[in-house]
DNA sequence: GTAGCCTTGAAC
DNA sequence: GTTCAAGGCTAC
């Protein structure tokens, strides 16, 4: 069984800090595929470093890279290193040159999706962490892959059924190219794959390719001789067209506040904990709408969720983190589209517990974080730092979307929130 | 600072 | 007991 699932906890937390900072959010769980094979541990060690090309020595804080690449971002992420480059944030980085410039490599190193959070803050030794479910369905994907590619295409492999998929908009499935295909191509056919364990067609821009298509991603990064342009941030408008009006959500929900509280009589007014259930329902519904009508979450299906939450009391604690991370991201001098990326970021969460099938997700992920890197580097070239800067606040904000679920569930349980809304039914939802 | 090898220890 | 991804050590 396999289940795609979105974090609109931290999604609502991110959306609304501005003006209604407990809203909650959904988490799902599911099993996920636990297949283990020999040949695919091997395979793993043929693969290249997707950071420098070198030979991949295992998975190293999130994904398969080479020893140094792994060395390079325990000792930058351990010792709070800021790098600047002296070029244009661009350096070509592989086996010869990797040394050159660490803050293209500290770059690279994220935007290929290597997990700040996997480099342990008390430099514990030994045993596993959080990542090994990961890892472990790499492995797995890897292994299907590897199946697909000398299989006919269509055809299933190790019977195993897939419960989620990536769906082609117009409903037709993909057509496989062997010609090099522009953003809008892949666009046309949805993502071009029906399955996590699909790959994209082999050809696609970087920003669609999988992230082990090293044939690309070589030509595109490692060349200095012709240097494509920055990784392009096309999908960005294509996010941004899907983006609300801010103003016209606050207004729509300060509306729909005052034309409840102007409908409530004297003796049934609403207390303040009521009032900003109704800010988080109706945010909730404009969430709802953004998510339904986002690139990409457009193309998957979703299956039902469960989640054991524990209660916590909250509310004082929730609002100060909140506060303070907006003020950090007013200091980062955060623009809307870096905005829509780190919520694209934060609904596509591939970390997300229980979550199976989540190469797709993951995909998604590193696609928005191209973009990002990208936008940072060419719109703020005087900020060098900001791409990292803006990732770093990711934990945060996934985390004080834990904790507003958390404080709302508890509040839930004491019968304390309004019947018959959205924000109570994603609660009941929740009940395991 | 880099990178290859070693030690550690939780998960299996 | 084995695995393997963490952190540590050290020659360069």
């Amino acid at each position: 069984m396999s289940l795609f699932s979105p974090d609109p906890s931290a999604q609502a937390a991110l959306s609304s800090v501005d003006y209604a900072q407990d809203l909650l959010g959904s988490d799902v769980s599911g099993a996920s595929l636990q297949v283990k094979t020999e040949d695919s541990w091997e395979d793993s060690f043929r693969e290249t470093c997707p950071i420098c090309g070198d030979k991949v020595s295992g998975y190293h804080y999130g994904l398969l890279t080479c020893e140094s690449c792994k060395g390079f971002f325990k000792r930058t992420v351990q010792n709070d290193k800021r790098y600047t480059c002296l070029e244009k944030q661009s350096c070509p980085i592989d086996k010869t040159q990797r040394t050159r410039c660490p803050s293209c490599r500290f770059h690279k190193c994220l935007s290929v999706g290597m997990r700040l959070e996997a480099v342990r803050a008390d430099r514990t030794r030994g045993g596993r962490n959080k990542l090994g479910p990961l890892y472990r369905r790499d492995r797995q994907l890897k292994q299907q892959r590897r199946g697909l590619d000398s299989s006919p295409a269509g055809i299933s492999v190790y019977g195993i059924k897939l419960e989620y998929s990536f769906q082609p908009q117009g409903g037709t499935p993909p057509t496989p190219s062997p010609s090099p295909c522009s953003y809008e191509d892949s666009q046309s056919t949805g993502l071009g794959f029906s399955s996590p364990l699909e790959s994209p067609l082999p050809g696609c821009l970087p920003e669609l390719c999988d992230p082990y298509c090293q044939e690309v991603k070589s030509e595109w990064l490692c060349s200095s001789q012709v240097r494509p342009p920055l990784p392009s941030p096309s999908l960005l408008p294509e996010m941004m067209h899907c983006e609300l009006e801010e103003a016209a959500l606050r207004a729509r929900v300060l509306g729909h506040l005052q034309r409840e509280l102007a409908s409530r009589g004297k003796h049934d007014r609403l207390n303040t904990l009521g009032i900003m259930c109704r800010v988080a329902d109706q945010t909730l519904f404009a969430l709802v709408e953004w998510v339904r009508g986002c690139v990409f979450f457009k193309q998957l299906t979703i299956e039902v969720s469960t989640i054991v939450s524990q209660a916590g009391d909250a509310l004082t604690s929730l609002l100060s983190r909140s506060q303070e991370l907006v003020s950090k991201l007013r200091t980062l001098q955060l623009d809307r589209q870096e905005f829509v990326c780190l919520k694209y970021l934060v609904l596509f969460n591939p970390d997300v517990k229980g979550l199976a099938g989540c190469s797709a997700v993951e995909r998604v992920q590193e696609q928005v974080n191209r973009s990002l890197m990208s936008y940072t580097a060419q719109e703020h070239p005087q900020h060098p730092d900001k791409f990292g800067q803006l990732l770093l606040k990711l934990p945060e904000i996934r985390s004080i979307g834990l904790q507003a679920e958390e404080y709302l569930y508890t509040r839930h349980l004491q019968g304390d929130l309004p019947c018959n809304n959205l924000l109570t039914e994603m609660l009941h939802a929740k009940q395991p």
